[in-house]
DNA sequence: GTTTTGAATTTTGTATACAATATGTAATTC
DNA sequence: GAATTACATATTGTATACAAAATTCAAAAC
């Protein structure tokens, strides 16, 4: 981590830690050592403590004090639920979305999805992000502070755009749009209930693939 | 704060912090200075600073790197809001209550509402606690684990359980009880959301009358 | 052979120290 | 008099130091 940066170092031994964590690098119920990150970021404990209680707070470790953090033992089970309660939440934004969006807001959305299609790699993460921000414009700054944390502690974006899963998640985003149009406010909370309940599936999926589950 | 404590010294330090947010002690937008929690508390920066970045993920400050912490700017919008998500997800888990708890269990809620009924004070925030909690044992961890990250961010507990929110409270219960007992999901998703929509105005109410909104 | 006990070691939690940035203030310029 | 710059002060962020608890491991007891 060298010199030069000061400030917000915290954040990205969250970023470290997390990623190691998802990577499927650090086992659920392994011990996360304090002296060892500090070695190997060559930093020391003061910011690996704050990022581990921003860890805890997630629910990526089980912080226990005079014992240490652990990796937080996330079953299956939890993803799938994880994405289902997202989708509660999301499903709700969406139906508001359908009442309240503008036409060319909507337009607008049409433009993203025609360029998630088109696109390729890493952009797709980049225009499904886009997609869904646009989407929750229509939603309430408390309900866009909850959906922001309940993305972090599992984070979206962190799965791979397979291509089958960037196969389905145009589906969903098409049902979400055309229920949208329709001022369906019903329908889009269904499209998008379905869309997340999916993307939960492959999110798991994708964790399964790297071993996350893996007894060390 | 004395000697002879260890370990878990932030999470005393978050309970002040926020007590004395809550009760309008610090406005939304003053500064939160380290040294002067410090001097009061009789603690070092260490626990304080995991602390502020504990109430930063709650949402109840305002943490900018080299900046420092501020009391974040919730409107009564905001808190109205919060609660309509709380309900959201209760409403979720009371629907799955209706169709999953056992009889004994429904009776032993009813033995905790009529103690409610009877009870005086401090007692309602504690059954209330077991009225809900029980409820929660229908839902999924995740689920739970949400919720319990709900009720921190604006302590449901916080705000007095006053003559007129006691008796709305009991209306709301038994409404949620009627329910379940008929094995009514919808009807129990619907008597849970309006009975915490009401508790929403009951805290911001409660917010108000302690001057929470007043400018410094 | 298993269990228990008791130091030696490791690791955590809190306090303190120090460096870098941000903030406030007064002098200076226009 | 208002705006701007330069300096002094205050406050944050990170590193280090030290004390208390937990863990480890080996010797002793059963």
């Amino acid at each position: 981590m060298s010199a030069g940066r000061r400030g917000g170092l915290a954040d990205e031994i969250v970023a470290y830690v997390r990623g190691r964590i998802l990577a499927g690098d650090m086992k659920p119920g392994e011990k996360v050592d304090q002296d060892a990150i500090a070695e190997a970021l060559d930093v020391s404990r003061s910011p690996i403590r704050e990022a581990l209680v921003i860890l805890g707070q997630e629910g990526l470790l089980d912080v226990t004090p005079r014992r240490g953090a652990f990796v937080a033992s996330i079953t299956r089970e939890d993803v799938i639920d994880h994405y289902e309660l997202f989708g509660l939440v999301s499903g709700r934004v969406a139906a508001l979305a359908a009442e309240r969006l503008s036409d060319s807001e909507i337009s607008e959305m049409r433009l993203i999805h025609e360029r998630f299609e088109a696109a390729t790699g890493e952009d797709h993460s980049k225009l499904n992000n886009e997609f869904h921000r646009l989407i929750n414009t229509a939603a309430s700054r408390r309900t866009r502070w909850l959906l922001r944390h309940l993305e972090r502690s599992i984070p979206a974006g962190f799965y791979a755009f397979t291509p089958g899963w960037t196969e389905q998640a145009h589906t969903g985003h098409d049902e979400i749009i055309e229920a949208i149009t329709r001022r369906d406010a019903d329908g889009a909370r269904r499209a998008m209930e379905e869309h997340l309940h999916a993307a939960g599936v492959a999110a798991a999926d994708a964790l399964a693939e790297r071993g996350f589950w893996e007894d060390a």
